[in-house]
DNA sequence: ATTTAAACGAGACGGTACGTCGCGTCTTTGT
DNA sequence: ACAAAGACGCGACGTACCGTCTCGTTTAAAT
């Protein structure tokens, strides 16, 4: 298969490349977004810039690459009850949003700022709806067994959880402790959880 | 009194100031942020760059009181009941988040990332702190009149309505409609909304 | 006299111009030609650029006048035989070529190279003529006295003597010891030297 | 040969040096010394500045190149009578001094001035000593054909007429005709010029 | 084993913007 | 009234990176 491998010459370096995304990741975590730049990966990463440029278009999406071969892809394994699935999913989202790979967001920024759409959109499709697809199912079986209710507005609930974490721990900077994902989750849970039994419940989204 | 005025020598001249303010949100709205320069406001402006370099100390800071000299200050005037209050917020937040001065949020990010505290540190306070203020007014005085339980966690209602809207309208992409902001109210209010008569309610925060 | 005194107001205060003129001369042996500016002179004197641009019309101009303020300016004044006189007047172009204030000819050429004839015309007639007329009077002593032959070329002595002075000692930088000014005294009177006596003498300009 | 050619990567751009040289030149000459800038040579040349900070260290630097590179290098053909030869030689050292060229003497002084003492070194051996061995040796065959006597001080002679061109050429802004340096030659020969067969001749140095 | 073309390191190139410095002018305030 | 202080528009400074472009060198597939 792949024709394309059957020319000549030196293929694309595979020891380059892995040490490029590493000195990518160093940069950026060492001295900050802003301080990233080719020349400073090229040098430590012992490359010249011509193949950084031969395989990444833009320093975006260099970096873009380097933050997604790294971070944490996702998930995690199964479940049981409703309430701790949501915990542990957000437990996740924390830690992409404000761990050491907290950065991922500057690509949004970095993208829509420079409306440079391409980049955005396959921001929005590798990291966002990546990670959405998860819960996704995991709130669509929560519907199949009974414990959501049908009508449960499954992207204003994803919308919520990623969003507040993502404002209180990035953006505002505020703590975010065991209490407060809990407390999350109950909210999010509210008005949408089905009836257990008899008992009347909420009155929900009409 | 104001003792410094006293001081001989020239002083700042609002002329150029309010000229630089209005280049630099040209540049942003026009060009994008990626896209501004210091070069390119002071020319826009007709400034000298020294003149900006004397009153701002940096890119960040400039933007910064650009968009705030400009940006809805706040929230609104008065009440009635909860729920809408509510809806009358978010519709603030929203505008102030992806409306026309939606670059906002860069400001975080760039101070966020090029680890300049400083800058962080005053648009938490002149941005989010500011506007948070009367939100949380806002659900005391609800507390108050009785439209919400006592223990209502307001901080985390604002996290999330807040969090939320940044996170589907900027980063996402999403549009957010009437509907939207809608359920996002009831879910904020759903565990936490005062019991009416003798309706037992739902459990919430425990 | 000095009608322009009279005017009303005040007029310009010596201790100000003192000032600046000292503090010209300060940077400019501290510093060098390179490191001076207005701003630097104004700080040192305690006074405003305002002041110092009201009385001078440029840097080469206030730089002229702390110089020309300061500067042995002159020859001396007695005789006896012409060849000391040659001496100590040389004696006194060599310390005012390469003394502490071998700095006037970078007027010479910061005027000449800036193409500022007004400044360049005025160098000459401060600094050029007023000392060679000295000379000249020496000379024309000496030939009165005898001791020089009438079609001596005063013009020619004069370039020689000075000419030589500064190239050797500024241009090239090299040392410039009482052996080396009497031998040039002798070059400069070798052929114009009146002859002694009846002896037939070396042949001069025809 | 030249193993520094072996080396890896670009070297350096003959047709951008050569393109930075004559715009110097050119600005040197049209606008005055003052007026150049790295900034307006870069533009003239189609140049970046960084092409021209690689290579010089200094606009000073960059200068002295430029006029090194293009002027008259030096003395003449050949010989036959001492004082034509004389002649010729001043009328290099003014065509050097007063023509096109005359700017080299800035770079003494800018040189001088800045009190960049390694461009004043290199300046007085790439201008003064290189035209001087010419002179030295054109004396020391003038003494071998027993035309100057030889105790001549044939650093004297050199620095009398080189000082003397520049001091009223340039200095003086005084004209320089073939009377005035057939007259400077003479007075150099006066005291040194071996005597004529019999005649008596003049005490030189003793 | 030899050929050969791609990818490589190095780094020079034309540029843009940076943040600083000094210019000469203008304005405000205090004496 | 003048002078100090100093802000202003301007323009050049020298630096850092940008993204493009040669340069020889290395290397691995196709012969």
């Amino acid at each position: 298969m792949s024709e394309e491998r059957l020319k000549r010459g030196a293929r694309r370096d595979p020891k380059a490349h892995s040490a490029i995304l590493d000195a990518t990741l160093e940069v950026l975590h060492e001295l900050g977004y802003g301080a990233v730049t080719i020349e400073g990966i090229a040098a430590r990463a012992g490359v010249g810039k011509t193949t950084i440029y031969r395989w990444w278009p833009s320093k975006g999406a260099l970096i873009g690459e380097a933050l997604a071969s790294r971070l944490s892809k996702g998930p995690e394994p199964e479940t049981g009850d409703l309430e701790s699935d949501l915990l542990r999913t957000i437990e996740v989202t924390l830690t992409n949003y404000t761990g050491p790979g907290a950065e991922i967001l500057l690509l949004a920024f970095a993208a829509h700022l420079d409306r440079d759409d391409d980049l955005l959109d396959s921001f929005r499709e590798d990291f966002l709806e990546e990670r959405r697809r998860h819960g996704r199912e995991l709130l669509e079986r929560a519907i199949a067994r009974g414990e959501l209710r049908s009508d449960a507005d499954i992207d204003l609930m994803m919308d919520v959880w990623a969003g507040t974490v993502l404002y209180r721990g990035l953006i505002r900077g505020a703590p975010i402790d065991s209490g407060f994902t809990r407390r999350l989750v109950r909210m999010v849970l509210g008005v949408v959880r089905a009836p257990v039994a008899e008992e009347p419940g909420v009155r929900a989204l009409e």
